[in-house]
DNA sequence: TGTACATCAGTGAACGCGCGTTCACTGATGTAC
DNA sequence: TGTACATCAGTGAACGCGCGTTCACTGATGTAC
């Protein structure tokens, strides 16, 4: 038997072993305190052999993004459940779970792209404009309220503070003390403050 | 008539121009972003005169925030207004009121501390330490609710994670792109969310 | 009040560490004939 | 099928930039007598 390899799948193969290398030590110690020769420590190459595929550890970076993206999209099939009547409990509930659950699932990505758009305001803004659909489908949602805000942008942007700090201070920071919340009751309380925050009258 | 200054007068004017100039800098580009010679530039100060007044950047920081735990506990003085029922949606606004001038009046130190803390998990747990009073504060003004969570903590996380959130958003990050919100709006949108979701039953 | 020396804040050029990036080299796969 | 050469992924030592930190020096203030 011989275990001869063509390049390309040599090269897929590296470049996978990069990525996924990169995915554990930004979930491990973050985006900014990863060095190159972490992640190629990580996934057990050398040092040069990380220019092979990626300019730059930001390059990396949009690939893993991407990919992530991809991975959603595909996701996205399974919509069973998907309700945009946001004055229902079940409706808010069902994107807070699917958020939640994203969150965990990319996790490394979460963080990095946290950390690098705080140091780099212009990966911010690219951001910003791929993520303008997911809130483009939200204020539609908001739509569906009883007393739609007028600007539901300052809306948008502050459910999208509650969930993300909140998904940041649970599964990435008091992990590390020890203090973890079970999925349910952290899906039930973003839930409940958004149902009665957003249904309420005032 | 001479000019002449004492050696400390002359140091504490030097100090302080650092101080300053350490602000004005971390406002404009972010605390990681800053090099220490971007601070004795701005202070009109040489490189050197840097070490004579603080260890590194962390330590300026420190006392930064030292400064501002200082002011904040002065200005607790005139407490007019403060009501710990959180039933009552006035008590909700003079808290969201008090946390949004905060963080205009110490944007420098807000912007420092998040990026520091994301980048250092050790000083983040520092900060947590001296947060807790506030956070007990807190805990003390849900136990008015009609219906008081069983566990507060997670509770206090959102709210944390919503007003730290939304502050950091639309008064470091939306400005810097010409998009601002006037103050009422954000702490009445804020104000109606919590009021809502903290008094609301599920 | 005056003189001599000590002390200190401030200076900025120079040093050196950390780390991103390069590059000559190796060994294997691909291609030409 | 075999041989010679080309191409390429991978390697890791070495290079060099950026920036934190140091330090000998200056000029002024403080102190001793």
């Amino acid at each position: 038997m011989t275990d001869t390899v063509s390049r390309r799948e040599r090269a897929a193969g590296t470049e996978a072993a990069l990525k996924q290398a990169a995915r554990e030590v930004f979930a491990e110690r973050g985006y900014l305190n990863t060095k190159i020769t972490d992640i190629t420590a990580a996934a057990g190459r050398a040092t040069g052999s990380f220019y092979n595929h990626f300019a730059s550890k930001e390059e990396l970076l949009e690939q893993l993004l991407k990919d992530m993206l991809a991975a959603a999209d595909e996701a996205v099939v399974d919509v069973a459940g998907h309700d945009a009547d946001f004055s229902k409990i079940s409706a808010i509930r069902w994107h807070v779970a699917a958020f939640w659950g994203f969150y965990q699932a990319h996790l490394p990505e979460m963080v990095a792209v946290k950390q690098a758009a705080m140091v780099d305001p212009e990966l911010g803004r690219r951001l910003q404009r791929i993520m303008a659909d997911d809130d483009q489908h939200m204020i539609e949602h908001l739509a569906h309220l009883p007393n739609p805000p007028a600007d539901p942008i300052p809306v948008i942007s502050a459910m999208n503070a509650l969930m993300e700090g909140f998904a940041y201070t649970w599964l990435v920071v008091n992990p590390a003390d020890g203090q973890t919340i079970p999925d349910n009751d952290a899906i039930d309380l973003l839930t409940n403050l958004l149902h009665h925050g957003l249904t309420g009258r005032s």
